[in-house]
DNA sequence: CGTCTTTGTCATCTA
DNA sequence: CGTAGATGACAAAGA
């Protein structure tokens, strides 16, 4: 009962914490409001647009934000990211799958029609993401895949761009009501995109305006709000939220989130116990509490901030709320958190199943994070806790077992840690393997290999603190949010974040760029007379291209939803214009007047001698000139006709020599124009495309970790479980007197044909350390 | 007013 | 050799 209420206690604390931490981040709308730049930039990142790389980086923005290193804060800093990312996990966990692809109809819009809008992703929710958020990104990618939601979560933070340029206007248009729908529903603009929403409004006013978004957010009326999803900005997902000032609606969020865990979490099959909630409460400050790491568990976020709402008291509240929620709890979940006691390592702790109990998770702390064991006691306070259980289950039969077990710990020879140094004779942990076994060797690499991972990591931007959280992550969620958990930007260091925010602002052509088909019929209508020769990988490109034969306009974008809806509007567009003017390249002043005049619905009567004063500032130089020099025919035709037609032309008016100088300059120069052109769009594509790739490598270097660290963790289990069969062979064994066989004089070794043989334990070193010399032999 | 971005232009190289 | 295209470099214009 003792060990059911341990189980319950932290199970619940963690439940709490995260209950306590989506009330925090639902809250952090009051501080972004209240402009408070700590909470602000740590929940959300910098709202700036052109601070992407910060919010990419986020990590690293926590480090140079709020840690010193020898600040006191350092473990409200660990414990704080500890728990956010317990937070995200827990929201991966509870998510419907249908609530996610509503949002998912929500974003797609957003993604899309932003383009290349470069979107810092800065949804409210976004807080969760932390470090490996692109809002539109996300959405899109999620929208596009659904079939497969651990493939989303596992591409999450993976910054490829949207794809804007197949859409047809119709597409468009759909996507446009439904995003007013969406509006109309009560989902605030801000929910998909902050940043990107607030430049929008500047241009297209008529959407929407403040008191439209109160009314979005005051959630009224509609049923929908009641239940007042959120979603999270990294995955889309939806959890319940707490709407700010509403204690009901928050006590409802509540509800929701306990049931939608009840639901969702893969461990429900016992039979429920009515939890009793005096013992959460009192649980959660007594439970798993090394000295001074209570606080910081708690309120993970108070020390950073000076705001003005107490944290603390938001748990208290939360806390309350929770008592009047007569709310059960599933017994079997904190069974789950807290493993099979330590009394039987072999039937229940060695299995692989992926409720992976708390007790592993520490000992792969143990395991494989022995190099950075100064970070572990600040990062997971359960650590703290751990030699009982570790000493238990790990170390059986060792009689001083917290000593060694710390000095196997420092010691890169982390074998040790799952061969009692009871074995080893002299509990000498530099005294090398002792022991024959099959898989030390193994082992040692493997671990060997993750030291170097790590130090890889380092080399790579990753400090200790994020590998061990990494490590950390991965255990403690029993896997289910390893995906999402880590996007490769999170994994992997500055030059990642780097990269994907300028992805992320450049988003219109890297997730298409891959695609050969070159669309040149969709733009053929409009860039005809353009007649670039050059058709771009990029279908996103052959968007900007539609616009018109002048070259990549990152701009467009913005305004690529409004003149597809109306092309009239084209004309209040002045490069567009100047895109028109292009086409007619050197006609007269009436001609163009009549030829480029946007059709009159989006003009004023009187402003067309207006408009012709401005498109003749608009002309190039070249067609000034031509028009200076009489030339007879347009600077279109000069450029861009063949040359067989071009001299044809030529010879059938009677040109001076500096007429057809300048012809000659015109088409060397309009001809160069568009080679520039071209090759500015090339190069970008290029950029994209390796940014793409860039991306790709560091998802599948994310991956690769991942797996690699449930292997080792696999293979520590099954060790662990070698160890175990073997000392109870070995206690079992008995002399021809009938006394068992000491330790330290005999060993059991393995044969290659399964046998097991009893040898002296002399014996067993020397062929240890002579296969022990096999693999360095080989390494050199 | 300085800075950054975009675009046009020139020089040069290559096919 | 002339033409066209590609590209680096520079400058002007505009944000």
């Amino acid at each position: 009962m003792l060990s059911l209420k341990k189980y319950l206690t932290e199970g619940l604390l963690q439940f709490t914490i995260l209950l306590s931490l989506i009330g925090v981040r639902v809250d952090v709308d009051t501080y972004l409001t209240s402009q408070l730049p700590p909470l602000r930039e740590i929940i959300l990142g910098p709202s700036s647009a052109y601070t992407q790389t910060q919010f990419h980086n986020l990590r690293n923005t926590l480090d140079g934000y709020g840690v010193h290193p020898k600040s006191i804060d350092l473990d409200n800093y660990f414990t704080a990211r500890r728990l956010l990312s317990q937070v995200r996990a827990l929201d991966r966990f509870q998510v419907p799958t249908t609530e996610v692809n509503a949002w998912l109809v929500h974003r797609d819009p957003e993604g899309s029609v932003s383009g290349s809008q470069p979107s810092s992703g800065l949804t409210l929710e976004s807080s969760s993401g932390l470090q490996d958020v692109t809002g539109p990104d996300n959405g899109v990618r999620e929208s596009e895949t659904e079939q497969g939601f651990s493939e989303d979560l596992e591409d999450l933070g993976a910054v490829a761009p949207p794809v804007s340029g197949d859409l047809t206007k119709e597409d468009i248009d759909l996507i446009d009501i439904l995003w007013r729908q969406d509006i109309d529903l009560g989902a605030g603009r801000e929910i998909f995109d902050y940043s990107h929403r607030q430049k929008e409004q500047d241009v297209d006013k008529d959407l929407q305006d403040g008191a439209e978004q109160d009314d979005t957010w005051s959630g009224e009326g509609a049923e929908a709000l009641a239940r007042n999803l959120l979603v999270d900005g990294e995955t889309g997902e939806s959890f319940p939220a707490q709407v700010p000032g509403g204690e009901d609606q928050t006590a409802l969020s509540l509800e929701e989130c306990l049931r939608l865990l009840e639901a969702t979490c893969p461990f429900g099959e016992n039979a429920e116990f009515p939890a009793d909630i005096s013992s959460i409460t009192e649980a959660v400050p007594s439970e798993s509490e090394p000295p001074g790491l209570q606080n910081n568990l708690l309120s993970p976020l108070l020390t950073g901030t000076d705001s003005p709402f107490d944290l603390e008291q938001q748990w208290q509240d939360l806390m309350s709320i929770m008592e009047m929620q007569a709310m059960e709890v599933n017994t079997s979940t904190n069974e789950i958190l807290y493993s099979a006691p330590p009394g039987d390592p072999l039937s229940t702790n060695y299995s692989l199943a992926p409720n992976t109990p708390i007790n592993q998770n520490v000992s792969l702390h143990q395991a494989s994070l022995g190099g950075c064991s100064q970070d572990f006691s600040l990062f997971s306070p359960e650590v703290e806790s751990l030699p009982v259980a570790s000493s238990s289950t790990l170390l059986p039969l060792v009689p001083s077992n917290s000593t060694s077990l710390n000095s196997t710990f420092g010691s890169t020879n982390l074998a040790g840690l799952f061969f009692p140094p009871q074995l080893n004779g002299t509990a000498n942990d530099t005294a090398g393997p002792e022991l024959p076994d099959p898989l030390g060797g193994l082992l040692d690499e493997a671990m060997l290999d993750e030291i170097s991972l790590m130090d890889l990591a380092i080399e790579e931007g990753f400090n200790p603190v994020q590998a061990s959280q990494l490590e950390e992550e991965f255990d403690s969620d029993s896997g289910l949010s390893l995906d999402s958990s880590h996007s490769p930007s999170s994994l992997s260091s500055s030059e990642g974040s780097s990269s994907s925010s300028s992805s992320s602002s450049s988003s219109s052509s890297s997730s298409s760029s891959s695609s050969s088909s070159s669309s040149s019929s969709a733009s053929s209508s409009f860039s005809e007379e353009g007649a670039v020769g050059y058709s771009s990988d990029s279908e996103t490109l052959d968007l900007e291209e539609a616009e018109g034969a002048v070259g990549y306009q990152p701009e467009y974008s913005k305004f690529c939803r409004m003149s597809y809806q109306d092309p009239s509007q084209l004309s209040c567009l002045p490069y567009l214009e100047h895109v028109g003017h292009n086409h007619t390249y050197n006609m007269a002043p009436s001609a163009l007047d009549s030829a480029d005049l946007p059709p009159p619905s989006a003009l004023k009567k009187g402003s067309k001698e207006k408009q012709a004063d401005f498109l003749d500032k608009q002309m190039s130089r070249d067609e000034h000139r031509a028009r200076a020099m009489k030339i007879p025919f347009t600077n279109d035709k000069i450029i861009n006709l063949p040359v067989e037609e071009f001299n044809e032309l030529l010879s059938k008016y009677q040109l001076s020599e500096a007429q057809l100088s300048l012809i000659r300059d015109i088409r060397r120069r309009g001809k160069n124009k568009m080679a520039a052109q071209n090759c500015r769009k090339r190069k970008l594509d290029t950029i994209l495309n390796l940014e793409r790739d860039v991306e790709d490598l560091q998802r599948d270097k994310a991956r690769l970790l991942r797996e690699k660290v449930e292997f080792l963790r696999s293979l520590r289990q099954m060790k662990q479980k070698v160890q175990s069969l073997y000392q109870e062979v070995f206690g079992r064994l008995r002399d021809e007197n009938g006394r068992p066989y000491s330790p330290s004089q005999y060993a059991l070794q393995y044969a290659g044909d399964g046998s097991v043989l009893l040898i002296p334990r002399t014996l067993a070193d020397q062929q240890a350390r002579r296969q022990e010399r096999k693999p360095k032999d080989r390494r050199k």
